[in-house]
DNA sequence: AGAGGTCAAATTGTATACGATTTTCTGCAC
DNA sequence: GTGCAGAAAATCGTATACAATTTGACCTCT
């Protein structure tokens, strides 16, 4: 396997700092430059930003904090493979708190918060025409932006940062399970969501967002895949 | 201030590792043994579990996650202080996420399960008639293990964790915008939950939770107490 | 060839060392 | 006594050192 290191960018910055780290890390798990699985030794990650193994460690541990890395005892820290059950629970404790966000987001929102909305949703389309990796990359980042933008407009914090987990966990189940080769989320139906909210239809604006969500999950295949019993592989 | 060390209880049982050191330190501090504020410098925590500053301030750290210890750089790790804009967002998440949490729960909840939530029950109503710091530990704690058990039978381990946050937070707030001097939860309010989901009033039951939820609110005092402008605080 | 066992290399776990920053104490001028 | 350097102490930030564990290779014996 290619060496984790050489699959992130690293500015040379010399901002030291695990923030830094950990969010740089995160970004490449989110934007699916770092596969599920993918090991990240200490050595390699406190090489590649020029710190000690002390500031790399700390930096995967914070990310596992967030699921996005497990650490396995004694044996090194693994950017996170979500099992089918776990990618359920995620779906499932985003259908349970987007719609109260939504709701939230809706009671408070002024006309800058749906003039940002909709300038994602244009960046996102711009995005999605575009082609290459690069393009791929930021579409990803930006059709999570809109849930995000969303937590933010509700104005509390907990819930923003719940849901940063909750999308960046999302990325590495798509990555692993999904599908179609197009977008984790459908384009129209962020558009449909922000018109419901402009036009202050907040059960109708919830129903599309759980509608939404449940679109992406049905792009995925989450049967299991089991090892097979190491017997049944055989058999037959 | 007393030193943070002596407040904590601390078993000579040479286990090692981040996860009880941590584990310890979270519960003296949602059984309020240590108040929000004070200082968990890196050498007394390694000090009182026989370990290096390099194993104390991984769990501080892991804390500070959870949001129950807040780390200023150079300065170091306190028991967290939520502010009363903090404690509004925790209730609201609270608000947010529980009735939902309910929801799941009470579409898996077995005979065993009712048994174990009345069991709670039972015994939060024998510590509340008991008297002495150890007794209103565990009443707090049992308190707060009603809801957690609620999370644990809906199956979903990442709304389980959350809540555990939510939860541990909750009693931070608590004990510093608390004004009653009664346990935090009503008690009797759980026990018509419990009842609500064993009839399958699921409509009945969020809004029992909801309302238990609101009444813990309500005995907070969480109007912003500033430094008093420095001014105000002597001319009368 | 295959099974098993020992050793070497790599990697993580934990402690310690040292520099940087903050806090506290001290002493001197006023 | 008050106020303000400046030094001393305490505490955090980061790197390095060493122990413990895992992994994989190689070698032997059947």
């Amino acid at each position: 396997m290619k060496s984790a290191a050489s699959a992130m960018s690293h500015d040379d910055t010399q901002e030291t700092g695990v923030p830094q780290i950990r969010d740089a890390i995160r970004e490449a798990i989110v934007e699916r430059r770092l596969s599920p699985g993918t090991k990240l030794s200490e050595s390699d990650v406190g090489n590649l930003f020029n710190v000690s193994r002390t500031l790399a460690r700390a930096a995967l541990q914070a990310l596992s904090y967030e699921g996005l890395v497990s650490v396995e005892k004694n044996r090194g820290a693994f950017v996170a493979y979500p099992s089918p059950e776990e990618a359920r629970q995620i779906f499932a404790a985003r259908r349970l708190v987007e719609p109260g966000i939504l709701r939230d987001a809706a009671a408070r929102v002024t006309p800058s918060d749906i003039q940002h909305l909709k300038q994602l949703l244009l960046e996102e389309g711009r995005l999605m025409s575009e082609r290459g990796q690069t393009a791929r990359r930021a579409e990803i980042k930006a059709s999570g932006d809109f849930h995000l933008t969303l937590a933010a407009i509700s104005g509390n914090a907990i819930m923003q940062r719940f849901m940063e987990e909750l999308v960046a966990r999302s990325s590495l189940v798509i990555a692993l399970y999904g599908q179609s080769t197009v977008s984790s989320c459908g384009h129209s139906e962020h558009g449909d969501i922000i018109e419901a909210i402009e036009s202050k239809e907040l059960d109708r604006a919830c129903h599309l967002m759980l509608h939404h969500i449940a679109h992406i999950e049905a792009d995925l295949d989450l049967r299991e895949r089991k090892s097979l019993g190491l017997k049944e592989a055989f058999e037959l």
